[in-house]
DNA sequence: ATGGCTTCATAGTGAAGA
């Protein structure tokens, strides 16, 4: 079983791409966030006609997730149960034993702003949630955009991001609570080369110099990390013309 | 160098992302 997470950063506009890597990567589960796209809007016929099935929950403008599968999904959950958010940011489904989360982690903008304090408070919030899951699912992946980069070594220049969201100690601890939950940090399971990112920044040519963050993430719960076969950055979509800024992220599961 | 580029919502530019 492949599950694969990816920020494509706008559906719309990323569409195409995606056809492609779903074809040509094959995923089993692959969790979408910053679809941009009211449900309404949503290219539902697209996917459908392609063979998949698809659950999501999109806003206009901002944030949006899916979860698209080969086989149909069950037990579907939106939002945080019993958190209160305007913002779409997490879908959740079944797939045989397995449960899968996919999530828009807020980014957070600066150290100062509001936002930081909303993605700390959200932070907690999901943390419960994750709790919650791995007691009625205990083999639960948990992927999606995490905003935040666990190590220095998933930062090109730990120095430069010094002082800024995705880095800060208070993110990273929150991080290392919810694999304090018993989960695994999929990538980590397995070498991976030096520099390893899954995000660059569109400006200063920062894809062609390697400029980039590991931020994309799929934690693996302890009980499901035994059956994890790889873990691996797709590189290969953010070299198209009109990428995302975000490339694929994806794990091989022996069947549970 | 607090910028660079890309998206959306808009019909000029501004907000937001990471």
């Amino acid at each position: 079983m492949k599950i694969a997470t990816w920020n494509v950063n706008s559906l719309k506009v990323r569409l195409p791409h995606l056809q492609d890597w779903l074809i040509s990567a094959q995923p089993d589960v692959i969790a979408l966030q910053e679809t941009k796209t009211e449900d309404a809007n949503f290219p539902l016929n697209v996917i459908q006609e392609a063979g998949w099935h698809v659950v999501f929950s999109g806003q206009k403008t901002y944030n949006g997730v899916a979860l698209i599968s080969r086989e149909p999904p069950t037990d579907v959950v939106y939002g945080i149960p019993d958190y209160a958010d305007e913002q779409k940011r997490v879908i959740a489904a079944s797939y045989g034993k397995v449960r899968v989360i996919g999530a828009y982690i807020p980014n957070g903008q600066s150290l100062d702003s509001d936002k930081y304090q909303y993605k700390l408070s959200w932070l907690s919030a999901f943390k419960d949630y994750l709790q919650a899951t791995l007691q009625r699912w205990p083999h639960t992946v948990v992927v999606g955009d995490y905003n935040i980069a666990p190590e220095d070594r998933d930062v090109h220049d730990p120095k430069t991001w010094e002082g800024s969201v995705l880095v800060s100690p208070a993110e990273r601890a929150a991080f290392q609570s919810l694999l304090n939950l018993g989960f695994r940090d999929g990538m980590r399971l397995f070498e991976q080369a030096e520099q390893t990112f899954t995000w660059w920044d569109y400006r200063a040519a920062g894809f062609r110099r390697n400029l980039g963050l590991r931020i994309d993430h799929i934690l693996v719960s302890v009980a499901l990390a035994p059956l994890c076969r790889a873990c691996e950055v797709d590189k290969a979509p953010r070299k198209l013309e009109r990428p995302s800024d975000h490339a694929p992220v994806w794990a091989e599961f022996q069947e549970v």
